[in-house]
DNA sequence: GAGTGGTCTAGACCACGCG
DNA sequence: GCGTGGTCTAGACCACTCA
C-alpha cells in the first residue's frame, strides 16, 4: 500500500531528469495511474468487482472523494463500471448491455432490435507473418508471426433470409493469440473482443477507424454477393488494449444497401 | 433567483400529474437545467463570460461544489468551457482551437495541419419548399420554407492545386435563417457554424451523422472532378441546438482518394 | 494581490441492492 | 440492516490570469 504523495496538498511527483516543467500532477490523476497499473497488470480482471472506494481511499492514504475522482474518470473512459449500492466493476465486453460497442453499421429502419447477433461464418484463421504495413500498424516488425481471421457477418433482412453484410480481415500479434482458430472463434457465444478477454487475456479499450468508400475485387464481390461495380464502407480499425498498445489490426467492407455507419458528433 | 428546491438534501423535483416513479434528480441536475435554460434563453451568448462558480452557488442558493458538477457536465458535453484562472465561458465555433469540430475528413498523411482551411465555392443559394423528407428530418411540415445551399470545399493536393473534395447540400429551416445568401456565407471568414452563430443566433451543439458508400450521379462526379464509377462517401448530417431541435440537414459527398473519414471508438 | 477555476478533505445523508 | 456508490456541504489551499 505505497503512500502516493507525502504531504497534504499535491506536489510535483517524481523528479524526471529534465525539468523544465515540474509537471503537476494532481492527486487524483496519480491515484488513477495506480488503478489503471492494477487493470493492466491483470489484478483486477475484466468482470470481477474492485474494492470499495472506502477501501481504496484508506489503501492509497487519501481521502474517499479524490478516489471518486479517478474512479469517475476511469468509469468515463469505459474501464470500469459502477453500479450504485453494488460497487465498481472492471467493464467488460462480455455481458456489456450494449453488444457490439465498436460496431457502428446499424440497419435503416431504427431498429435497435439486432435480430439476432448476426450470423458469423469464419473463412479463414492461419498463422502467417507480418507484412511492413501489417507490422507498423501492430506496433510489430516486419515478419513477425500474427494471425490472420477472414470472417463474414450475416444479417436477417426482412423475409428472414441471411444477407452477407459485412466482410472483415483481422490480424492479431501471434504472440498474445497462440492458439486461436477458427473452431474456438466459430463456438464462441458472445462478441469476439469478449473472446480475447476470456481466452487470451486481452481487453480492447479503444479503437480508430479510417473510413473510405471503394469498390470490392472479384473476390470481394463474390463472397458478399454484390456486382463488383457496388460501392462499399472500407473501415481500417486498429484496436487498442490497454497502456495504448495496438493489439488487432481489422479490415471491414461494410455493404450499405439496407445498413448505414452511424456516428454521433458532440 | 429562483431557490430550487427546499431542504437541505435533494428532494423529488415538481410532482408531474401521474407520479408512477417520484423521478428523483439530483440538485445539481436542476442546477444544470437552470443554466442551460438561461444558455437557450440566449440570456448567455457564445464567447461571453458567465457568472463566476461562487456567484451561481450564491444566486442558487446551493453550495459551489454542486455547481461545480453541473458546470462540469456542461463543459464535458461542449456547451461550456472552463478557463482556469479567467472563468467558464459559453462554448463557440467561432474559435474553438479545433476548427472544424464537426468534420471528420483528414488528409491520408497524418498532417493535422490543414493547408489553410479549405477553399469554398458556393454554388447555390435558395429559398425553396421542403420536401416531405427535408421537413420530416428537419422538424417542419412540408411545404415550409427552407433555405438550400450547395457548395464545393476545396483542398490543396502536394503540388498546391486545389482539388474539389466536398460537395455539400445544406437545409436550413427558413424562419431562423432568413436572409441568408452565398454572398454572406461566402464573405464569411471562418467555419459555417460559427457564421450561424454571430449573424443568425443558432448555436449547433450535436449532430448525427449516416454514412454510406455510393456512386455519384453524372452531376456530382462533375463537380468532384471524379469518374462517375467513383465510389464516394455519402454523409448524411442532422445537427441539432439546444433542446434537441435540428436545425440543419446536410447531405456530403466526400472524396476518400486523398482523405479519409476518422473516427474514435471508446 | 484579487479573483477565478482546480484540488483535497471530512463528514453527513440519500438511493440502491441484497440478504 | 448493512455496505455500496451518489449527492451535498463547508472550508482550506493551490494554480493560473491579469491588472
Amino acid at each position: 500500500m505505497p503512500a502516493p504523495i507525502s504531504g497534504n496538498a499535491a506536489e510535483p511527483s517524481l523528479d524526471t531528469g529534465l525539468s523544465a516543467t515540474p509537471a503537476f500532477s494532481p492527486l487524483y490523476q496519480q491515484i488513477k495511474g495506480l488503478i489503471l497499473q492494477r487493470l493492466q497488470a491483470g489484478e483486477w480482471k475484466p468482470g470481477e468487482l474492485i474494492p470499495s472506494e472506502i477501501e481504496l481511499a484508506a489503501r492509497f492514504r487519501v481521502s474517499q472523494g479524490t478516489v471518486r475522482k479517478a474512479v469517475d474518470e476511469l468509469a468515463g473512459e469505459n474501464l470500469l463500471v459502477r453500479r450504485q449500492g453494488k460497487g465498481t466493476f472492471v467493464a467488460t465486453h462480455t455481458e456489456q448491455h450494449v453488444r457490439y460497442r465498436f460496431l457502428k453499421l446499424v440497419p435503416d429502419d431504427g431498429d435497435l432490435i439486432r435480430e439476432g447477433p448476426a450470423q458469423r461464418a469464419f473463412l479463414e484463421c492461419k498463422r502467417t507473418r507480418a507484412s511492413a504495413e501489417i507490422a507498423r500498424a501492430l506496433g510489430l516488425r516486419s515478419g513477425d508471426a500474427v494471425m490472420q481471421v477472414r470472417r463474414v457477418l450475416s444479417f436477417a433482412a426482412d423475409g428472414g433470409a441471411q444477407t452477407p453484410t459485412i466482410l472483415e480481415d483481422l490480424w492479431l500479434p501471434g504472440g498474445p493469440f497462440k492458439g486461436l482458430t477458427a473452431e474456438r472463434m466459430a463456438g464462441f457465444r458472445g462478441p469476439t473482443y469478449a473472446l480475447f478477454e476470456t481466452e487470451f487475456g486481452v481487453r480492447m479499450v479503444r479503437a480508430e477507424e479510417k473510413i473510405r468508400a471503394v469498390l470490392p475485387d472479384a473476390d470481394q464481390a463474390g463472397i458478399l454477393q454484390v456486382a463488383p461495380a457496388t460501392p462499399l464502407l472500407s473501415v481500417e480499425r486498429v484496436a487498442y488494449t490497454y497502456n495504448d498498445t495496438p493489439m488487432e489490426l481489422r479490415r471491414g467492407l461494410y455493404r450499405t444497401d439496407t445498413h448505414h455507419y452511424r456516428n454521433d458528433l458532440s
